[in-house]
Formats: structure tokens, C-alpha cells, sequence
RNA sequence: GGAGAGAUGCCGGAGCGGUUGAACGGGGCGGUCUCGAAAACCGCUGUCCGCGUAAGCGGACCGGGGGUUCGAAUCCCUCUCUCUCCGCCA
């Protein structure tokens, strides 16, 4: 959410903001409404204060034993009027609050433009494209083979898109956690945490996935809960309706959970193997942080997101999102994306997003300064890393010819010391 | 799932429907004292909104939302959460 004070002063930035990102919102709309309710807004308060003068008076009045009964009546009605100017209010409110929480928010200045992904930057690549000497298979042939994944089994017991890891695919998964985890919380100084999986509507709301993407998620209709997409939501909303002292930023947190997406716009895209699938496990990122260090924040959760792919030693580059394909809630972002060589492709394994105060905003984290002032903190989050993407880009790139696939090294720790997983 | 109790400021904890933004205690901050510290004493200690360049003025807020009333932290309804007991259960 935005400044409602910013909109007033800038509405031709958030205009232009919002079109950039491809939303509808009328602007001008809202800030009508906004001269309305401080308009009324101003009148009932003279009201009250009226209201309150005279509750003081009859009070008194009525320790002297006096009469009080024409007094009252006439507050009686100011009393009318002023519930008359409330229910006005609050007629407005909620449309006031509807157009402010789809306003998105504002690209930082050094967003390139453009209109999709197309126009996003390559900021660097890291690794060697490796030379195959054979033709290198996709990781649902492997997966298959090798008994890592099991496709059919998974979709009789939920559905296309409910991968089954088995034996070492499901063996792979737990290590890649495991290293994930253990890498963020030991070298790069994240607290671990293990939030609920289900979460309420306010917390959905506070990150910023309702109202726009409802239809997106899966939710528990009795008890109105929703199946987390991703780990920010329950670990941005720890801090909910918070002040936090100056000393406790920055606040780092990791978390592995699994995520829920029913990927409902997405039906026929990325239908074979586990690149889109309906439930897949995150270790993510969250930093809440000063606002003049966000910035910074983001290079370096970038880089800690960047270490898991390096270590696992998988080729990938850092894209620099451009305003068009920028998320509704972040004002800069950046891509990983690692390189799978048996579907040809690359592929998102992490988002790296400086939100600035729009969802602290949003969902009332502050901070109290030096001073003692209280700010809004600025939220920032990156996943470190998605695992299925992860996992394609180890099974093809570590590939041999005779179908057996290499264990990174960093994982072998983590899996007995097993070095190539045969059929 | 059944029965009951509760939710007040940073924390603990009061609060006959009428100067209660809220007693009292603790913590924190500032000051006096001290070479320094402790103790003691004094003062301060909220957030949001509106108007205003500001000082300031006004309004709202005692879990959330409604209601009764001239007036609600206090009464009523409802929702959420916490606790105790019973049942069920990984």
C-alpha cells in the first residue's frame, strides 16, 4: 500500500506507476473520494467535540442536582447528526481502502523500462556451460529412470502437478533443505524459522496476494484459511501491527516450507516434469530492515541466494526485472535463473524483491528510531531457493551418458556420502 | 466437540456508565547526589487520523466489529484469540 499522503501529493507517478505494471486503477477516483472523507471527516469532528463539551456539561450539571433535561435533549440530536456524518464515512471507506490496497507500488529509479520479460537485463552469469557429449536427457526421463520421481502415482494420489519423490528423489529434496538451511542460518546469519502452512485472510492480505489473487490460492472454505503460495507470507506477517525497536534491525529469517499454487492462469504451460507444479518446497529469505539500507539489503540477499547455486555448482545468471514484469507489491527485483540443459531452458529457481515500505505499510511494521520517531521498516524477500527448478537443474546438468546423475558436492554431506545416484 | 474463565498502555495490574489516555507497581529515558556505580529522590514515558510551514488545536483508540445511551474501558450482541476442565486424537 502506498502513502495515501504520497498519492495526494504524486498522482501522476503512481498513475504512470500503475500503468507500467499493467494495472487498473483510477487515481482520480480516489482522490475524490479522499476530499470527501476528509471533508467529512472534518465536520464530524466539530461535532464530537460539540458532543463532548456538552456530555461534560450535563455531567456536571447533574453533580448540582440541576436539571439537565432540555441539555439533553438537544445533544440528542447533535448525537443524530453526528452518527448521519459516521455512517456517510463509512459508506466511503471501503472503496477508498478497495482502490488504495490495488494501487501497486512504484518501481525504484533504476528499473529499466519495458513491457515484459523480453525487456529484462542480464546483470551476469556465473559457471561454465557444460559440453555434453550426448544428447542430454529431460529430468522426467531421469527422474523416472532412476526412481527419483514418480509422476503417475503422484497424480493418482492428487492430481497432474503432485509430483511423488521417492528413495533418493525424495532423499535429494531433504538434503537440499537441509543444506539450504544450514548454509543461511550458519554463514550468512538468518534465524530459522517453521511457520504454519495455512494462514488467515489478513495475513494474505497484509503481503499483498488478496485481493488480487484469490483465485490463485488454495483456501479452506469453513475456516477461511489459505495454503501458503510461498513463505513470506507467514514470515513478513510474524511482525504484524508491530513497532520494533531501532536494536532489533536488521531482522533475518530463513524458512523452508512448502507452497501451494494452483496456477490457475497456467493450464497447458510447462505440463511435463516438476518446473510448474501445484505443491513444491522453498527455503526463503525474509529481511526486515532500515529504510536507507534496503538497498544494500537487497544486493546481499541476492548474493546469499546466489552462494546455494554456486556451491551447487549450477550455471546461472541474474536477471534485472523491468517495470512490466516488476511483481505488484516490489519495487525492485531480481531474477535467478539457473540453466537446465536437457529441457534447453532456464529457469526461475529465486525471486530477490525490495518491497520499501509497501507492505510494512501494509500490514503496520514499524520501527522506533533514535529519535524515537516511529518509521515504517522496509521488507524484503528472496527465495533461497525454490527447490523443483533446483532440483531439474541438478538432475540434467549433473547427468552422465549412461543415466546416472552426479551428487554435487555440497550435497553429499547431507546423503551418506553418496557421490552418483545410479538405476 | 462439550462446560467455564478471561483479553486494559513496554510489562504486571486497578477501574460505582459522567474531567479515565486511563489509579498503583515494575521497566525504560532524563536529572539531582557520587570519583564512578548502586540506593534514594524528582521529572518524563503511547499510537493513529484531521487542520496547520510550525508551535499548536481537535478527534479516535482499553482484543475486532456492531448496538443501547446526552455520555461506554465500564451495559448488550457478535466474532477472534488465550486459559482451565471433560471428550477425541498425531
Amino acid at each position: 500500500m502506498l502513502d495515501l499522503n504520497f498519492i495526494r501529493k504524486h498522482p501522476e507517478e503512481v498513475k504512470k506507476a500503475a500503468q507500467g505494471k499493467h494495472e487498473k486503477v483510477d487515481v482520480d477516483r480516489l482522490l475524490v473520494l479522499d476530499s470527501n472523507r476528509r471533508e467529512l471527516l472534518f465536520q464530524c469532528e466539530q461535532l464530537r467535540k460539540e458532543q463532548n463539551e456538552a456530555s461534560k456539561t450535563i455531567s456536571q450539571l447533574k453533580k448540582q442536582g440541576q436539571d439537565t433535561s432540555s441539555l439533553v435533549a438537544e445533544t440528542k440530536v447533535l448525537s443524530d447528526r453526528i452518527r448521519d456524518y459516521e455512517e456517510k464515512l463509512r459508506a466511503l471507506e471501503p472503496e477508498i481502502e478497495g482502490i488504495l490496497l490495488r494501487i501497486p507500488n512504484i518501481p525504484a529509479q533504476d528499473v529499466p523500462p519495458g513491457e515484459d520479460a523480453s525487456a529484462n537485463i542480464v546483470v551476469r552469469s556465473w559457471g561454465q556451460r557444460r559440453k555434453f557429449r550426448f544428447k542430454p536427457k529431460p529430468h522426467w526421463e531421469l527422474g523416472t529412470a532412476l526412481g527419483l520421481i514418480d509422476f503417475e502415482r503422484g497424480s493418482k494420489v492428487s492430481g497432474a502437478a503432485f509430483p511423488l519423490y521417492r528413495g533418493l528423489g525424495a532423499r535429494m529434496e531433504r538434503a537440499l533443505i537441509n543444506f539450504m538451511l544450514d548454509l543461511h542460518t550458519k554463514k550468512h546469519g538468518y534465524e530459522e524459522v517453521f511457520p504454519p502452512f495455512l494462514v488467515n485472510r489478513a495475513s494474505m492480505t497484509g503481503t499483498g496476494q488478496l485481493p488480487k489473487l484469490e483465485e490463485d490460492m488454495y483456501k479452506t472454505t469453513e475456516d477461511d484459511l489459505f495454503l501458503i503460495p510461498t513463505a513470506e507470507v507467514p514470515v513478513t506477517n510474524i511482525h504484524r501491527d508491530e513497532i520494533l525497536s531501532c536494536k532489533d534491525l536488521p531482522l533475518y529469517y530463513t524458512a523452508y516450507t512448502a507452497c501451494f499454487r494452483r496456477e490457475a492462469g497456467a493450464y497447458g504451460k510447462d505440463t511435463r516434469g516438476i518446473i510448474r507444479v501445484h505443491q513444491f518446497d522453498k527455503v526463503e529469505l525474509v529481511k526486515f530492515v532500515r529504510p536507507e539500507t534496503s538497498y544494500e539489503e537487497l544486493e546481499s540477499l541476492l548474493k546469499d541466494a546466489e552462494e546455494v547455486l554456486q556451491l551447487l555448482g549450477l550455471e546461472y545468471r541474474v536477471v534485472k526485472l523491468c517495470v512490466g514484469d516488476l511483481s505488484f507489491a516490489s519495487s525492485k527485483c531480481y531474477d535467478l535463473e539457473a540453466w537446465a540443459p536437457g529441457v534447453e531452458r532456464w529457469l526461475e529457481v529465486s525471486s530477490c524483491s525490495n518491497f520499501e515500505d509497501f507492505q510494512a505499510r501494509r500490514i503496520n511494521i514499524r520501527f522506533r528510531d533514535e529519535q524515537g520517531k516511529v518509521k515504517c521498516v522496509h521488507t524484503l524477500n528472496g527465495s533461497g531457493v525454490a527447490l523443483p527448478r533446483t532440483l531439474i537443474a541438478i538432475l540434467e546438468g549433473y547427468q552422465q551418458e549412461d543415466g546416472s546423475v552426479g551428487v554435487p558436492e555440497a550435497l553429499r554431506p547431507y546423503m551418506d556420502g553418496l557421490a552418483v545416484i545410479k538405476a
